[in-house]
DNA sequence: ACTTTTAACAGACATATGTATGTTAAATTA
DNA sequence: TAATTTAACATACATATGTCTGTTAAAAGT
């Protein structure tokens, strides 16, 4: 095998173990090695560690496929979003540990605790959030005019525009045929904030 | 430590592992062996293979860090999906070799290749489909009356509900303030199909 | 009461895998 | 031209990791 221009395999090689480590499957150095038709290891180490010396790779040594994408080339995490079926009042934890499902979200740094949600009815279809979206929510208590956040009104998780004036919390939807509630700031418990939307077509 | 009730501590690794795979790093036997505190490797590695027996778990045999969720289980298959910038009218290949960035998505099934896109333009407001949206997209060179799909008209990637009359195309904005286009079938070139809507809410 | 199944343990072995040392030659730089 | 850097190779070593054999005891079934 010949030499090729510089930095020319170290960018191939970066793909790869990108492409590699997106869908989960991390590489070992041998595979590496394969994938390219080195006959040495070390050529992959090499590349390896010169693109961790880059600052693109991250490593845990000594531990097998052990590369990761740096944080800083990332500039997201990668986490796992649980998504529950229905949102109980107080059991919150229950809900967190068996949820239906698990889907993958990228969220700038470290976001805290998401969670997500399927949507029921129709009060927000003026904001493009149609029934059965699904929301993923960054828990937090609070929101600032303006979020679209989900509220516990009546035991029931529901999806609006929140608003604050003075002491009282005004949820709006985004559809004329709904009516917005409006509660005391005390009455109203935010669960969170929607960071994103997704919706599946068939 | 003493026996636990049955099934109970088998349910605990699924979830232990399931979570490790879905966030990308795969767990060794002894990883496991250490987060659930057994002092015998062969009990890390008894729980994994009956869940491989029981049809929840998949394993590459030999390969460290080898276990995977069965896809019967995950119903559907995590795959990278390249984020293109501009949507080229010839040069595909190199557009999908040099892509913004990759995000990741589950599909059911084995489903070809898949792209992402962001809208540009209202012209689907009335579906929900908002400028500044991701749009994932099933390539195909075809589609069925009322699939959303990405089409090129004069060399600009544009999404539309797709009709096919006769030999004609038709494809319909959902926005009252855009009008249909009309072509023939031979004009239009179909890249694919929606199956996703992606929102980022800042 | 007996057998069967299951959770957990103990120790060992084979190899998969990260790592280290040293060499060669092409490209780049001084 | 000489020195330096870089891509690639060859070989070897330490350990991380999957796998095997055998044992014990509690639970479940007969």
């Amino acid at each position: 095998m010949g030499r090729t221009p510089v930095g020319h395999t170290r960018e191939k090689v970066f793909k790869f173990v990108r492409r590699r480590l997106l869908s989960g499957q991390p590489p070992t150095v041998r595979e590496v090695q394969k994938a390219f038709g080195f006959r040495a290891v070390q050529t992959a180490r090499q590349h390896l560690e010169q693109l961790v010396g880059d600052g693109r790779l991250a490593v845990d040594r000594n531990k097998s496929r052990g590369y990761r994408l740096a944080e800083s080339v990332s500039g997201r995490k990668t986490l796992l979003v649980p998504v529950l079926g229905r949102v109980p009042a107080g059991v919150w934890q229950e809900a967190i540990e068996d949820p239906d499902g698990y889907v993958t979200a990228e969220a700038p740094e470290i976001s805290g605790e998401v969670f997500a949600l399927r949507v029921q009815g129709e009060s927000m279809i003026g904001a493009g959030i149609l029934p059965g979206d699904l929301v993923l929510v960054h828990r937090q208590p609070t929101a600032q005019s303006g979020d679209i956040v989900v509220a516990l009104v009546e035991n029931e998780a529901t999806v609006k525009t929140f608003k604050q004036c003075d002491e009282r919390i005004e949820l709006h939807p985004s559809n004329p045929l709904f009516t917005p509630i409006i509660l005391d700031a005390e009455a109203v418990v935010i669960l969170g904030k929607v960071i994103e939307v997704r919706r599946t077509l068939s």
